[in-house]
DNA sequence: CTGAAAGCGCTTACAG
DNA sequence: CTGAAAGCGCTTACAG
């Protein structure tokens, strides 16, 4: 490899230990900050470990200490706007306590599949995993087990562990209650997803809370304006085509997602359709997108999440202290549900 | 942590050879498949491996062979489409390949600043660096020499390492020629970006190519047209607002991104001019949304720069072989131009 | 083809 | 407060 060249010895704990006089034992400590290291000696150890660029081999330490210091991040999808945000927030969190993330992206050729977890990702390479609506299956949540590694859910809850999430009943409600408040009858919905598809599941207590708004409403559930999605801007499109198009078409529209809302305002431009004053149209999330194209949606704070359950999982691993409020609290499973708010923009309104 | 009961003791190495009934060597060589191991040897140890849920620790193996199968993917950004299609390329690549990808995000709280790269990030953790768009200082750059790993830049070239990237002038001369093609001469653009802004210098080529094809055809350029940035749709509608506004607006622009391109459509129809009737709008990438949304762009495969680089790196790392056009081959610097088209879609025509 | 042994560079009881 | 030594679990010459 071309960059050979300048390439220097490094400077281990042993360059350290002779050059201090003190032995490897008395190094460790002293850079790791323990006690019974006396001050002179430390100060003087931290003094030529930084003449020498020393810095521990992570690869030494963690077969020492059984450590990693990094943490598995593991998504279905890494491309899209939700996972890509959570990520960078988590990776973030970490970096300041010294941690790192290995990344996993299962996305596997189709929508609908996605590739396991396995045990080579895993051990001794983390030490600890934060999943992204990432239903696991037995097996995995066995490996982990069997790993004994610490998890943290975001989105999808994952058995009896942490979980960071939205209430995604909740938000569907709000959604379907400004559209009701504005006065529409006559609401779509877009994002059902098949059920046999494992890790895909959110969008099931979306739609039932929609269900569940209409019917509390008094309001008529049209069994074809409930439209399945694969969840992109350019599928909703694709997928809200026809309806638009007939002369029996809604009033407005309540996506799952930013993205699908997105799709659906440019297919019902693309028919003619003016919005808000032909058709409604409201999303969930708070998209890049959505401020600029004037998208009412249910904001959630995605940022947060990855930061919170970065946080827990640090905690579990005792990197960071307990919360205050943490102690003497019940052993309760931990579960934090982040709040959401309607953010009224152009694509609302009251009905033509 | 509660996921500790169920944990289990995993096997070692000596586990397997004890059961096997040879040595540790023998059971090494044996499961990475080199020679001078027999037949039925390397037989049964592959079969009690297997029995044993047998899994090499990577932490041991990287003490002990120098190298950690894990490469260092470093971004100035992480939640931009862009960004987040590469990382999610280089990772399906890399791990086809059994490597894994250690996450790096060096935004900073504004967007002119980045943090640096340190050797704790990279020393002993990783065999090697891809960058995404980062040019690197010489602090950075001497470093990575320094550690002795071989780096691929995708984007914005690193010094002499290889470089995978698109023709930076080219697409935005494409762009340009497209918007005169159809008649328009009243062009601004939208993306210069501040020259002291270190990592985000890609622009630089964009726009330049812009001015050059503007001259080539002996039209005017406008000052006050050629429109800073910060590179998101938010910011360009805002940025590009007044300009709208004004009577002696332009009919047409050409934003250096997709983003910013979508941006600008928005802040027309708040004006209330219509695309492409009032104003043409063309972007470069072809994001998720050009296609819904009627951008017509020049489209760059992301991806493929993702996967091409990924595949250099494992080459420079003896993990894949040299491509067969490779041998006998200059020993010229690697620089890939992956090749880029226009996609015409419903946000240009020709002047109203 | 196979094994014994050194070595990778730390951490962690155990003594003192 | 400090050091000598074992141990983490592999790979890699070196012998045979």
């Amino acid at each position: 490899m071309s960059a050979g060249d300048r390439r220097r010895r490094m400077s281990t704990i042993t360059d350290v230990a002779r050059e201090a006089g003190v032995s490897v034992a008395t190094v460790s400590r002293a850079l790791r900050g323990l006690d019974r290291v006396s001050p002179r000696t430390r100060e003087r150890v931290l003094r030529v470990a930084e003449e020498l660029d020393y810095v521990a081999s992570p690869t030494a330490t963690s077969l020492a200490s059984g450590r990693t210091q990094v943490v598995g991040v593991v998504a279905p999808f890494l491309t899209r706007w939700f996972f890509a945000t959570l990520v960078s927030a988590i990776e973030k969190t970490l970096r300041q306590h010294g941690h790192h993330v290995l990344l996993f992206d299962l996305e596997d050729d189709t929508y609908d599949k996605r590739l396991p977890l396995s045990q080579n990702m895993l051990w001794k390479r983390v030490d600890g995993v934060i999943t992204l609506n990432l239903p696991m299956t037995d097996a995995e949540l066995e490996l982990v087990d069997r790993l004994g590694l610490p998890l943290v859910a975001i989105g999808t809850p994952v058995a009896d562990r942490p979980n960071v999430r939205i209430d995604d009943a909740e938000v569907m409600r709000i959604a379907t209650e400004h559209l009701i408040s504005l006065g529409h009858e006559r609401i779509a919905y877009v994002g059902a997803v098949p059920t046999n598809v494992a890790h895909i599941q959110t969008p099931q207590a979306r739609l039932d809370a929609f269900r569940e708004t209409m019917r509390n409403h008094g309001l008529e559930e049209h069994k074809q304006w409930i439209l399945s999605s694969a969840w992109t801007a350019d599928s909703a499109a694709e997928d809200t085509r026809e309806l638009l198009a007939s002369p029996e078409r809604p009033t407005a529209v309540a996506a799952a997602s930013d993205e699908m809302a997105i799709g659906v305002m440019a297919a019902a431009r693309d028919q003619g359709l003016r919005v808000p004053e032909d058709l409604s149209v409201i999303g969930i999330d708070d998209h890049v997108h959505a401020n600029v194209l004037g998208l009412t949606t249910v904001r959630q704070d995605v940022a947060a999440q990855g930061r919170i359950a970065a946080e827990i999982l640090l905690r579990q691993l005792g990197v960071v202290g307990p919360e205050p409020a943490e102690q003497g609290t019940s052993r309760a499973r931990t579960e934090v549900i982040v709040p959401t708010d309607l953010v009224t923009r152009r694509s609302t309104a009251a009905p033509g």
